[in-house]
DNA sequence: CCCGTCCTTTGGTCTAGTCCAAACGAGGGC
DNA sequence: GCCCTCGTTTGGACTAGACCAAAGGACGGG
């Protein structure tokens, strides 16, 4: 059974003016519905089968798919297949640890160092630890996994010469903030967070477990203690096909 | 002069293991490299003329340009050209209302109703509005403007028994937060927002003046006022492009 | 001098096919 | 019985080219 995802007459037009809908939309509106009906986990027909069934060709299959797989629809494996996807995971947005907030919604933290070292300051890099210029400062790179599965690539940066031999406090110490609060008597009392879209470099990709290409949530820290001084600068990226923030807001203090 | 963006055997593996890295990848390298000797506005080589100068296919360039635009790098017009985006604005997130907000970032607030009509509640909004599946929601849908420059579709929802008469209200007042506050005496005292990356429909890309398939960001608002009863359930799509959110976080209250 | 027409240029969509790489099962050798 | 090999199936990357649609300049008529 083959069933023509064209309009009538072949055209991209839709009703509303200037709602142009390409091909490759409707495929992926109607393999969206096939998704419906199955059960996370579940197998799709083959690209070439879905090129055939839908009277299209394959790359307009797999711009659908690409898609699909993006928004965390669907989840693909080259030599296996594609399947249905569970849905998106939450990532409260709170002045905690990662360990705490993985806790608070009972999955269970994990985290690999990629990468520690010592780096000089960049112009960037120093306005935002209030420190000069070539400065040393501790680069910790880490990936963050929730029950097992790759979620983030976190990589902190502090100012090597506030927190000495913070290295070391670290394999002794359940997490970085606990570290900080036990052994410099710090304590962050405030963060700014920016979150925009990004696209997963092939970096990305190969350690969440993701495709080169699709879309990740940038989210961006920058903490201060009780002082108002600049304690760590995070960048963090996450896959944007399985998670999403959650954010508490308050009104502002006039 | 073509420049050849293959490795010199053609491969497509990196240093790493597993970070295998596509041509295209490349090709949106290269180009990225290309847009920051450029100012904002300059006009970039055509598809074709790229296609040739790097030895590739205009596919395989359109597919590193695609993902540059949905990044914000570049902009792209049928008929006139490629050319180096601005960069992106920034959208704080507070518990204020759109007017304020954009106000308090000196930029010119405007807004354009696009549908205001009465609607049945499905279960997920009865649930969310605390009301009975099928009682009267007032629904208000309206293009956010920032400078002249789209910025977000925001899909207003509000139980229409505790708030009769809100769209009338709402053409005397200058903003939803103030006729609220005015006519009705309801302060919205907490929210929560969730915000997730997703896809621009034919639909959004059409209001945003943006493309089929790019990345925006989905933020749903929930609002509470005094007493915790909640107020409005709010679904904002902004440019992912062109947006980007800052949250300012204070410790747990414990 | 102004305005329409036409043509060129530019991006937008889609096709049909090639070749590669991972997964995995069938079968044969040991 | 176990393991290796090989072939099939599946997704991944790329090409070359067709045709469409919007923009805008060239050109000519009025």
């Amino acid at each position: 059974m083959t069933t023509d995802v064209s309009g009538a007459r072949n055209d991209t037009r839709a009703t509303g003016p200037g709602a142009r809908v390409p091909k490759y939309y409707r495929v992926k509106q109607r393999v969206l519905e096939m998704t419906q009906s199955r059960t996370p986990g579940a197998r799709m027909p083959a690209e070439r089968l879905l090129a055939l069934e839908l009277n299209t060709s394959r790359t307009t299959v797999r711009r659908a798919l690409q898609e699909l797989v993006g928004e965390g629809r669907l989840d693909r494996m080259q030599g296996k297949g594609t399947f249905v996807a569970r849905p998106k995971l939450s990532r409260t947005l709170q002045l905690m640890s990662h360990t705490e907030d993985m806790h608070a919604q009972g999955l269970a933290p994990a985290s690999r160092t990629l990468d520690i070292r010592h780096i000089e300051a960049d112009d960037k890099l120093a306005q935002l630890l209030d420190i000069d210029v070539g400065d040393r400062v501790l680069r910790i790179e880490r990936l963050r996994l929730a029950s097992g599965e790759p979620m983030a690539i976190e990589t902190s940066h502090l100012s090597a010469r506030r927190f000495p031999a913070l290295a070391a406090s670290l394999a002794t110490h359940r997490s970085l903030y606990t570290a900080l609060a036990e052994v410099y008597g710090v304590h962050l009392t405030e963060a700014q967070e920016v979150i925009e879209t990004s696209l997963a470099t092939p970096r990305d990709a190969t350690l969440l477990a993701t495709e080169v290409g699709h879309p990740v949530l940038l989210l961006c820290r920058h903490s201060q203690d009780a002082h108002g001084a600049p304690v760590e600068w995070v960048r963090s990226v996450y896959r944007g096909s399985r998670y999403k923030f959650v954010v508490n807001l308050k009104p502002p203090p006039d």
